[in-house]
DNA sequence: TCAAAATCCGCAAACGGTTGCATTCATATG
DNA sequence: CATATGAATGCAACCGTTTGCGGATTTTGA
C-alpha cells in the first residue's frame, strides 16, 4: 500500500509535469522536450554565442518550440551557473540632484542595448551608506561598477578597483590614475568662462570653489588660477572662496564671506550651477543686481537653469554622453578583461545666457 | 609522463583550492567548515527567518566564522533556489522628467530598507519598448512591478496583473479597479485651484487638459467641470482644450488654440506643470502678461518651478510619498499574497506663488 | 525513571541553466 | 575500403543556497 501510494504520487506529479506544464512557467527542459532535442542542445540553440554549434534547422526548431511555449529564460539560473549577472551597480550621491538623471539615462540606454541592467543606489555622501551599498551590490554579484561619488582619495572605492572588479568613475576621479573614468574638460570650461568675462571687460573676477577633496573642485580652482594668470590678472587666495559641499546654501555663504572683504568684484566664476544659484541668492541678499552689478557663470548646465530669471550663463557638460561613455568603457572592460584603463575627457561648451553682461565697474561701497 | 604531469596539475589546482581558498570569495560551505557545522545549519544561522531554528551559541559561532572569512552571501544562488529575487521592476516613461526622481527616491528608500533592489526601465511611452522591458524584467524574475506609465486601458500591464504577479500603479490608474495603485487627490487639487482663482475674482477660467486616455487627464478635467459647476460658473467643451501628451509644446499649442476663439479668458488651470509651462510660453507669444493679464496654475509642483519668474502657482503632490507608499503597498502584497488590492490616495496642497493674481478683467482684443 | 515532546542539527534533493567531454554519424582522405 | 577528420548532439557535472525530512539529543511531564 505504501508502495502503491508512492507509485500513485509519482504518477500524479508526472502528470502535473506534463499536462500541467502549461501552468508552470516553462523551463529549458520543456523547450527541449517540445523540440525533441537534448536540453544542452536547446541551450546552445537559444544562446547567440553558441548558436553556430548547432545545425541551423535544429536551432530553428528549438526557437519555434520556445516561442510556442512562451519560454522566458530564467536569467537567475543562467547568472548562477555562468557567474555573470549582466548587471552593473551604480553608486550616486542622490538621484534627486537634477544633474544626475540625464547621466543615468545615458547609462541605461547603452546598458539595455547590451542586455545589461543597472542597480542604482543613493548614498547621500554618507560613508556608512556607501559601504552598505557596495556590500549589497557585491552580494548581488554585479559585473561592474559605475561610481559618481568618489573623493580624491576614497578607500572603499579603491578597494573595489583593487579587487579586480571592473569599475569606472564619472564626473570625479581619484588621485590614482589606474582607475578608468569619464569626466568633462574642467580646465577648458573654466578657461572659456574666464575668457568670456574678460572679453566683457571684467578684471575683478573671483571664484567660488568646490571642495578641494573632490577632483572637480581642485581642478576647477586650479584652472581658474591659470586662466587668470594667462590674462595677466592678479589672483590671490583671497579671490577664491571654497565650499565644502556643492550646495546652494554653501554657495550663498561663501559668496557673502568673500564679498565681505572684497567690494570691487564684478564677476563670479562658480564651481558648479548649485553654487552659482547660491551666489545669485547672495547677490540678491546684498542688494546687488545680476548681471548689472555682478556677472555670474556656473558649471554643468543642469536642467532648468535656462528657465530662471535671468537664465544662467554656464558651462554645459554633456551629461547624457558622460553616462553613455561610462557604460561603454565599463562594458568594454568587462568583455575584455585586459582592456587598458583610460580616462575619457568629454568636451564642454560655454552657454552664454543672461547672468553675464559687459562690465560697468561698480563703486566701492 | 602524461600521467605525471596530470598528477602535478591536480596537485597544483588542489593547493590553489585549499591554501588559495582565501583567494576565492568564500561560500557557505567554507563558513560551515570554519564553524564546524553542517552547511544547512550555517544557512539557517545566517538567515533571519530561520535563526531561531538553531541554538544561539551555534548561531554566534557561524556568524563569527562568516565575519572572519569575509563571507558575502551569493544572492544569485539564494534567489535561484528560493525563487525570490528581492528585486522589483520599475517602469517609467522617462527618468529625465523632473517629476520622477523624487518618486524614485521614495521607492528606493523603502526598498533598500527591506533588502530589496529596483530595476528601472524607461519606455518613452513606446509600446514596443514597454513589451521588451516587461520581458526583460520577467526574465530576471522580479518579485513585483511598480508602473508609472499606464493608460486607462493597457493590455500589457493588465496582463501582468492577471498573471498574479504583484503590481502597483503610480500616478495613473487603469479603468479596472482590481489593481493596486497610489495616486494623488486629483479632484481636490483641481477644486482648490479653481476655488483660489474664484476667490481672486476670476470667472472666465479655462482648463488645458491632459490626454483623456490617461486617468489623470480624465480625472482632472472632470474635476474642473465639477468645480466650475459648484461655483455656478458656466463651463462648456469650448472651455477645455486637450493635449494628447503632457508636454510643454503641447500645452503651448493647446493654449493658443483655445485663445484663438476665446478672448476674455483671465485664468488657466493646467492639467500639469509642463502644460502650465507651455501655457506661459503661449501667453508670452501672444503678448499677454502673466499674472497681470492671465493667471495660471499648474499641477505637481515639480522641482524648479519655484525658481522661475514668475514662480508657478501649482498643486503640490508629495512625489516622494507616492514612491514610498507604492513600495510599501507592493512589499505588503509580496509578503502577504492575499493582501487586499487597494488604491491609496495621497493629499495634495495648493502652493500659491507668482502666476496667480486678482482678476483685472482684460479687454477683448 | 521513562516515554513523550521539543529542540537542534545533519542529510540530500532540488532550483534551471551552461559547458567540457564523450559519442555518433557523415564526409573527406590516403 | 579503412581510417582520419570534423560537425552535431547527447551526457552529466556543476554553480551555492534553501528546505523538507528524519535522526539524535535534550527537555518536559507524570
Amino acid at each position: 500500500m505504501n508502495n502503491r501510494n508512492g507509485a500513485e504520487a509519482n504518477q500524479v506529479s508526472q502528470s502535473v509535469a506534463t499536462t500541467g506544464a502549461a501552468r508552470r512557467t516553462p523551463t529549458l527542459a520543456d523547450v527541449a522536450a517540445e523540440a525533441q532535442v537534448h536540453i544542452g542542445t536547446a541551450s546552445r540553440a537559444l544562446n547567440d554565442a553558441t548558436r553556430n554549434m548547432v545545425k541551423v534547422e535544429t536551432a530553428r526548431r528549438v526557437r519555434d518550440a520556445a516561442f510556442r511555449l512562451g519560454y522566458s529564460p530564467n536569467v537567475i539560473a543562467s547568472s548562477f551557473r555562468s557567474q555573470k549577472t549582466s548587471s552593473i551597480g551604480v553608486m550616486l550621491p542622490d538621484l534627486t540632484n537634477p544633474f544626475l538623471p540625464p547621466i543615468l539615462r545615458g547609462i541605461e540606454d547603452v546598458l539595455t542595448k547590451h542586455g545589461y541592467v543597472s542597480l542604482i543606489g543613493n548614498t547621500d555622501n554618507d560613508a556608512a551608506m556607501e559601504l552598505k551599498l557596495v556590500e549589497t551590490l557585491r552580494a548581488r554579484r554585479v559585473d561592474g561598477f559605475i561610481i559618481a561619488t568618489t573623493k580624491r582619495t576614497h578607500p572603499i572605492i579603491e578597494n573595489i578597483a583593487d579587487s579586480g572588479t571592473p569599475i569606472v568613475l564619472i564626473n570625479r576621479t581619484t588621485d590614482r590614475n589606474d582607475i578608468s573614468a569619464v569626466i568633462s574638460d574642467n580646465a577648458a570650461g573654466i578657461r572659456d568662462a574666464v575668457n568670456h568675462l574678460v572679453q566683457l571687460g571684467h578684471s575683478r573676477i573671483v571664484h567660488i570653489a568646490g571642495p578641494n577633496f573632490l577632483s572637480t573642485g581642485r581642478d576647477r580652482a586650479r584652472a581658474f588660477k591659470e586662466a587668470m594668470h594667462d590674462h595677466k590678472l592678479p589672483v590671490s587666495e583671497a579671490d577664491i572662496s571654497s565650499c565644502d559641499h556643492y550646495g546652494i546654501a554653501e554657495g550663498c555663504a561663501a559668496t557673502k564671506q568673500l564679498f565681505a572683504t572684497r567690494s570691487d568684484v564684478t564677476a563670479i566664476v562658480a564651481a558648479n550651477d548649485r553654487i552659482a544659484l547660491g551666489a545669485l541668492q547672495a547677490l540678491r541678499d546684498l542688494q546687488l543686481s545680476c548681471p548689472d552689478d555682478v556677472s555670474v557663470v556656473g558649471f554643468n548646465d543642469m536642467p532648468f537653469v535656462d528657465l530662471m530669471t535671468p537664465p544662467l550663463t554656464t558651462v554645459r557638460v554633456n551629461q547624457y554622453a558622460v553616462g553613455a561613455q561610462a557604460a561603454e568603457v565599463l562594458l568594454d572592460r568587462i568583455a575584455n578583461s585586459n582592456a587598458i584603463t583610460k580616462t575619457v575627457v568629454l568636451p564642454v561648451k560655454l552657454i552664454i545666457r543672461g547672468t553675464t553682461s559687459p562690465c560697468r565697474s561698480r563703486q566701492s561701497t
